[in-house]
DNA sequence: CCTACCGATCGGTAGG
DNA sequence: CCTACCGATCGGTAGG
């Protein structure tokens, strides 16, 4: 909201977290080194020790950064909508946007995944996951519309089916979406609202 | 089928191949040094350069020894039922037994993902992609008891909820799965079976 | 925050 | 002349 008044260190951290950022992308982890992140921070490499313990501290805190939670959990909490069928597809679209705005979020977990053998995920995921059931619970329980089926196991699939149709969107003209990407989005999202909704 | 006859040299190419692959999955591919592969492969660095010019070579060939397709499409071929329900049943089981005993394929990937850019993966997806159809589509077809979505679509949600099933096994303990995986394979089965299957 | 370095290790290649 | 390697070292770079 207010405009923060940051000293000039918490700045040069800033810019460091950034710069690692785009070169983590684009190189993974191990890719890149300490110098390149030096250059693109505009700083020396002997000055960025000043800000983190070493290499792996950087990654650590570009992870929390860009933590898809900030972004997607307000979308969530935006969507809106008079049935179950709705506030879905509200939801799946401003996931899909999120992801899209933001592509960078899933390559950070699969660095993670890669180089660090998952070391950190199940803490990544015991902070995400009550979070985004706390926001979607409320909502699901107050309709008796669903399945009987429990919420987390919905709220599993809704993430895995949105998972792969982000892939399949960035893999535009291979034989993998053959059809118009609003087109596959829609059978994804009746394939979904069927395995949930009662008759 | 019938024993190969193999020389020397093709031993060595695929001691190295193993000795590569088991290092990726470990270590990522910037992670892993030539010098640890030819350790692996029990011969000296400069061995490796009478089989693969390089490092990238290596990993291309990984990618194509490994490649999940090799592993899946006999289990799905191998799905019987006189359902589609039972069919699904048992390609999803088919499928999960395969990822779990190869839990590497997916590390390939996001190793090519992550520190590839996904340079090669259009291409793997088409090369995968349309030999899964083949085999899925006929008998799909041969059925009416599908609500009308395209076969591609369905196939793409398939592997998708797999995937996901596959993530929330892999993390046992976490908030994630606060369920038996048995109860949460049957649950995302459930949504997907009431997703396909006409009324 | 920089310059100047360290111990070690990187991917790849030399001649034999 | 080939293959399948070896011991040693190349020019550069890693994290610190």
């Amino acid at each position: 909201m207010g405009r923060r008044i940051v000293s000039k260190g918490e700045l040069t951290r800033e810019s460091i977290l950034e710069g690692a950022y785009q070169l983590f992308l684009q190189q993974g982890y191990h890719g890149t080194s300490m110098r390149q992140i030096a250059a693109e921070a505009g700083i020396a490499l002997g000055g960025i020790y000043n800000h983190f313990s070493g290499k792996e501290e950087i990654f650590t805190a570009v992870l929390e950064a860009y933590h898809p939670i900030h972004e997607i959990v307000p979308v969530i909490q935006a969507s809106e909508g008079a049935t179950i069928e709705e506030y879905v597809r509200n939801a799946a679209m401003g996931m899909m946007t999120a992801l899209e705005r933001q592509p960078g979020f899933l390559n950070l977990i699969f660095i993670e995944i890669v180089e660090f053998n998952s070391l950190h995920l199940p803490d990544l995921v015991d902070m995400t996951f009550p979070k985004v059931m706390s926001i979607v619970g409320p909502f699901a329980e107050s309709q008796n519309k669903l399945k009987d089926i429990p919420l987390q196991s919905i709220v599993r699939s809704f993430i895995g089916l949105m998972f792969m149709q982000y892939f399949a969107e960035k893999l535009v003209g291979s034989q993998f979406v053959a059809m118009p990407l609003e087109e596959a989005f829609e059978q994804t999202l009746q394939i979904f609202l069927h395995g949930i909704l009662a008759e």
